[in-house]
DNA sequence: TCCACTTACGCTCACCGTAATGATG
DNA sequence: CATCATTACGGTGAGCGTAAGTGGA
């Protein structure tokens, strides 16, 4: 699992659609689906139901989203907090 | 910045020691210390005092690793939460 | 001079994009 | 047959390990 394939995630399933998302994330559709095909293998379980519209949450992707996005905001956090203290008076 | 330089990270912090940060995660230790450097090259400032002894945290590291923390533990609680969901009853 | 981090360097494999294939209404 | 997603496949770049280099007490 990586940062990569969480934001992926969360983009499809916000999008409900591989190639939206792809194009949102500037990536083209096979490595995105690819994507989400490794989150499911390794978490064990579908996150999604491919349908003839795209791609619709299952109950468990919906309890993923929730923490999706409190990892990508925390990792936004702490990249922002890291800046701040770093650029400090009290650096010496 | 990915999971893996966040983890490597948290095992830096935690040893002060790349050495035997590196034994610990199964890893040599230049890979490692690229880790590191790649991670302060990103945020724009350093996260550690280089010692004679070892590594030893600055401010923006100690800040850092809070939310290093916190990132890995959602994550951990990631995985927890959509196998137990995804092995539901309601899987229908 | 020792000890620890870092840089050099060659190699492998993970990952991308294009193209082909499957699946479904 | 139109629309998505997935699989095949070749090429490149990220990332590893070994070995060499750098710096401080």
């Amino acid at each position: 699992m990586s940062l990569t394939h969480i934001q992926s995630f969360v983009a499809v399933a916000e999008e409900g659609h591989v190639g939206r998302a792809a194009r949102r994330l500037h990536l083209s559709q096979p490595p995105l689906s690819r994507h989400i095909l490794a989150l499911e293998d390794e978490l064990g379980t579908p996150l999604f139901e491919r349908t003839p519209r795209g791609m619709r949450l299952l109950p468990a992707g919906e309890a993923f989203l929730q923490h999706a996005r409190r990892i990508l905001a925390e990792v936004d956090a702490a990249v922002l907090t890291v800046r701040k203290v770093g650029t400090a008076p009290t650096e010496h």
